[in-house]
DNA sequence: ATAACTCTTTCACTTAAGTTAAGAAATGAT
DNA sequence: ATCATTTCTTAACTTAAGTGAAAGAGTTAT
């Protein structure tokens, strides 16, 4: 199970037998139920995630509406925003399916990163290169329509409309469960000719 | 000049005369003037900026429109993704006003890095920090309508709203120029009553 | 197995954004 | 200062998303 994140890490610094074994003595690793949450609003938390396997969601609720604002899947992590602006959480963290992940917390890290400076190159490039690719997401976000969005869904990440209800896949795409339903109608009534 | 940017990094690690001392070295501030056009298209480059003064935007095009997804203003970074990615720039950034900035190479900051592990220490901060910012960024735009959108614009970065031509704005909120300006009649109209 | 719930789809109606076109205002160049 | 070009606003029309309501599917619990 290890060598997913083993694996993962190794696309961004090459690590020694001490240092992974720095990191397994952490008892990072942990398997979580279906439905299981993980951070709730209000809540202050140090925790950061990294799905091995299943996917999580970030949601906040708003006038009573849960808004979703992002899935992570298998090699994905998170590091909710409570956590960077030490402030409680505004955002609920929650299981969609039985998921093996692991959590870390910031005040290891920040002992783990002075004992091995090649950490702090990991987070860092972690964090540059999801800067990048959340700026691309949002800027491709803002320039297309509701169709196009679930378009580029369905080509990007193809299994996310497969293992996520379709009104949290709504929430996603910043419309509502009807709308997404309508749109696919459309979407399967124009392929028809 | 300069204070302006220790300053800025004072907030995040506190830097000895000989560390200020290495980064003046570098050489990095630069005056240019209005329309000067940073990064294009298809370029590879390996620098990041930091507005001193001025005003810089990010945009690309697409089907000959301008799409402009960011600007950077006083006190703000930032790396384009092509610097993280190493692959051509799909963006265009240049400055809508004369502006003061650093403008800072990766190689160099690698050096930097390598030499004072404090600065790897900003880059992760600041990174992690920025990812926050933009996710709530990203979050708000996709559960607001163009009008809440603007009005939310309005109170938080209301100098935009002066110093941008409309049709940039408009494509910055994700709507066509004709619809900003009906929205702002709306408004208006609105708070007459 | 069935009842209770929740999720998804469909419909009719309202509202606002996209589109095309034309006129008004502002900007820049000579 | 004038003219030309670009930018911004207004309008009429088309398209699609939001809303509220209700029916159909799918789940869960008893």
């Amino acid at each position: 199970m290890q060598d997913i994140l083993f694996d993962f890490i190794s696309k961004y610094v090459t690590l020694t037998e001490d240092e992974k074994n720095a990191i397994l003595s952490l008892n990072i690793f942990h398997s979580v139920k279906k439905g299981t949450i993980l951070l709730k609003e209000g809540q202050k938390s140090k925790e950061s995630y990294f799905v091995l396997k299943g996917c999580i969601r970030a949601y906040y609720i708003s006038d009573g509406e849960e808004k979703t604002t992002s899935f992570y899947t298998e090699m994905e992590g998170f590091t909710p925003p409570c956590v960077v602006s030490k402030t409680p959480s505004e955002y609920y963290v929650s299981c969609i399916e039985d998921t093996i992940l692991t959590i870390s917390n910031s005040d290891m890290e920040a002992e783990v990163n002075s004992k091995f400076p090649k950490f702090e190159t990991i987070c860092r490039l972690m964090a540059e290169e999801l800067l990048a690719k959340q700026r691309i997401d949002f800027d491709a976000f803002k320039t297309s329509s509701p169709e196009q969005r679930y378009l580029n869904l369905l080509q990007k990440r193809p299994d996310l409309i497969q293992r996520v209800p379709q009104q949290q896949l709504a929430s996603y795409l910043g419309i509502t469960p009807q709308s997404l339903s309508r749109l696919r109608a459309r979407i399967i009534e124009k392929s028809k000719g």
